[in-house]
DNA sequence: ACATAATGCGAGCGATAGCTCACAATTGTC
DNA sequence: GACAATTGTGAGCTATCGCTCGCATTATGT
């Protein structure tokens, strides 16, 4: 006996039907704003192309800021699997190794969705959503020290959260930048040139 | 005999009144942005704020993104001076010194107006006007390829537009990430420290 | 088969955005 | 003081936005 049969978004879909609205919507918001940017990304516009009524998508998502949310959590989500994989697997190697493939790896994930990841990047800050995004490099920046602490013993490191905030800043900006400067993509041969030049940066730095 | 009087921004103010009208809806634009954030600076907000008919406003700027390039170029200018300076000063300086001054005016850069910093950073994007920007990274870049061929001798560099691209991107992520994380200012020892250690990060890397 | 809940629909509301235009006021020139 | 150019004005147009609500359709349970 639902008092409110209508307002406020139901949230949470029971059936397959309402499951795959959601998806379209979901999927419709991440291409709109690939194709055609945040601005052009009207409620109208996103459920036309989800080809849901606009009353279908305010049952699941209360404003347009929450589609846009979702989306980011989605790639945020695909990016930190990647990147707690390579901490797991770096864990007991030496620092140049780990250096190396955590810079790869920072590479290849801002290479998963390079449109999108461009996007997402310009147009958190609108969304509100900057604190889950915080939360992430929050999380990438515990990993880091978390590794430096484990290998002090091999490293010259007086502050490992301070070292930990240089090398993460360090390797984003560099892999965000060389990504998305070069017209979405780096030739295979540039790409390993930037992860010499950055793994000898941050192992210069850190012992 | 104009044709088309009134048609098409007229671009160009002749006489003292108007001048003082386009410096009116430039602050006032910055101040609104600051304050109130970009979605807020509507052309009707803008011109109410600088005192200002709406009409006047669109009489030397066609559109509310010619208004918002317009800051952006008063930043950039400003940033760009500290910069040149910088470069000029360091010119026939050793490395250690050079990076730790060229360190310390980043950070000092960013903090010229963070607030207003922090919003085009974030709004740049919706303007159009990213190549301005890029035109003034690449600027800073070639100073820094400048200072790096110019004392090859005393560095380990093969490539200098490489090793540009690697010091510059991190130092501005560095000085950018510390000064907006942390509530627009740093204490001065916490940016003393992040100097220390930028400076070993780029020394270290450099030779 | 039927009742009830869950889901889907879309015309349209109020708000606000960017922007125009016909006109008024001010300034420069003679 | 007269006349034109320059500059300033603001009501109001059109477009679009986010979003609501009453109702239609589909699925579930019995």
């Amino acid at each position: 006996m639902a008092r409110k049969p209508l307002t406020n978004p139901r949230k949470s879909a029971s059936q397959e039907r309402s499951r795959a609205t959601v998806d379209a919507l979901v999927e419709a918001t991440a291409r709109i704003l690939v194709r055609d940017g945040f601005d052009k990304a009207s409620t109208n516009r996103i459920a036309a192309e989800a080809g849901v009524s606009i009353g279908s998508l305010y049952q699941y998502y209360p404003c347009k800021e929450a589609l846009v949310a979702a989306v980011i959590d989605r790639h945020n989500q695909d990016i930190m699997q990647v990147v707690r994989g390579a901490f797991a697997e770096v864990a007991v190697e030496s620092v140049e190794s780990a250096a190396r493939k955590l810079i790869a790896v920072a590479i290849e994930a801002h290479r998963i969705d390079p449109k999108l990841h461009r996007v997402l990047a310009e147009q958190i800050p609108r969304t509100g959503r900057l604190k889950d995004v915080e939360a992430f490099n929050r999380e990438a920046h515990t990993l880091f020290k978390g590794y430096l602490e484990s290998h002090r013993n091999e490293l010259r490191v007086a502050d490992p959260g301070l070292a930990a905030f240089v090398c993460v800043t360090s390797i984003e900006a560099l892999a965000h930048t060389a990504v998305l400067r070069n017209s979405e993509k780096l030739s295979s041969e540039a790409a390993e040139a930037l992860i010499d030049e950055a793994t000898r940066l941050v192992v210069g730095y850190l012992k």
